[in-house]
DNA sequence: TAAGGTACATATACACCGTAAGTTTGTCAA
DNA sequence: TTGACAAACTTACGGTGTATATGTACCTTA
């Protein structure tokens, strides 16, 4: 009678609804109970297939970290950085959510363990002593991730919004209180084309210029 | 009767325990309802100070930041941002939840406000332009908060924890699969003395060099 | 001294949350 | 047909933030 195919829950559906969740609504609205209705199920019925909702957490963070194009073996370790930098900030871009959640996250998925392995594997196969990559490791990641959460913190999207929030906030802002922020608001980004975004290149070529030389004369 | 002085709450009382409170059991223990219990005061009671919870989100992660040493006005920009710097990632180790605050928290506060300003004023000062200052600006900050992220991140403090943590993941970590990330593990983090803030002033050393590169060579 | 106003604490209530425990249902093998 | 098992559902508990309404203690002014 029921002509309806049963498609059964599983472990996969599940996390696949909770990140289209998160993206439409932002984290706290990542409920079981919603996550369940955006199923067409009970929220206890979620525990079939997850232990508890931190482990969706975790299971959710690891799919963004799986968005992240990962650099190939053969691969200059140079291009592959900025391209895996650039490419993780598009991901973490598309799902906002996921950059807090790296902070209170302990367990490494599967997809993030691929990816530690291979930017490690980028750095030593470039050359990179262990101690060296684990330097570059640590200070590119540290950039990218900084990066992306201050940019997420910013009130506004755009270049043009910038601007816009710029001129309210400035305008009750005790200008001589604060001269410097008032100066670099008024005459950098308040100015037409301004793109915070736009600073996210600068700095990763300072730094991958920087170990390209502290390579290069060791 | 009542000899009992009555202390009035404030908002200052109110965030100051708030703060206390994350910090003795983490941003996830801060709920109106024990924050009034910690202040001899029903919950309904704290709204009489702050508009609500975000409010006082706000507000202790504002204090935070004041904790931060600022730059006086004629230091040096280099040891200013190297200073500021190591500043920054002492008070965010003491308050940790207040970390991931920052990407959720949109509303500076004035110790915020003053912090920003003399970072910049540093830089402005040091012969930067506005828009070679914005550049360094973003790049250092980006870089701070990354790395504090990334430390809060792993499942661990010290140097020999690291190695028994590091030892029991890699005995059930597939070794041919990751096998670069079995490489840093054995060789690198479960050797003695090792620690991973150390990689902290590696990073931000490479950065400020090369600020100093790029202002001298221009 | 009395009256009125204001500031702030309280009490109650609502809609939500994660999840422990127990019960029912759907599906497949014997 | 029966039995077993997985997976869904139901109910309930103790927590959350906060809207609303109700005291109550103090200060100001007459």
């Amino acid at each position: 009678m029921a002509t309806s195919v049963r498609v059964p829950l599983s472990r996969e559906r599940v996390l696949t609804a909770a990140v289209g969740l998160a993206d439409a609504g932002g984290i706290e609205s990542l409920s079981m109970r919603r996550l369940g209705q955006e199923l067409g199920v009970e929220a206890m019925s979620l525990y079939n297939h997850v232990a508890n909702k931190d482990e969706i957490l975790d299971g959710i963070v690891d799919i963004v970290v799986g968005e992240i194009e990962i650099p190939s073996p053969g691969d200059d370790w140079k291009p592959a950085m900025r391209q895996r930098a650039i490419s993780a900030r598009a991901a973490f871009t598309r799902h906002p959510w996921a950059t807090g959640l790296m902070e209170s996250r302990i367990n490494p998925g599967p997809a993030s363990m691929r990816y530690y392995d291979s930017v490690l594997r980028s750095l030593r196969e470039g050359g990179f002593s262990i101690e060296m990559a684990a330097h570059a490791f640590s200070v590119i990641d540290s950039y990218i991730y900084g990066f992306i959460l201050q940019e997420l913190s910013l009130p506004f999207d755009t270049g043009e919004e910038a601007a816009e929030v710029a001129e309210t906030i400035v305008a009750q802002m005790p200008v001589d209180e604060y001269p410097y922020l008032v100066e670099m608001a008024v005459e950098h980004a308040m100015q037409p084309g301004y793109d915070y975004g736009n600073e996210f290149e600068f700095g990763l070529d300072l730094i991958l210029d920087a170990l390209e030389r502290m390579q290069t004369d060791a």
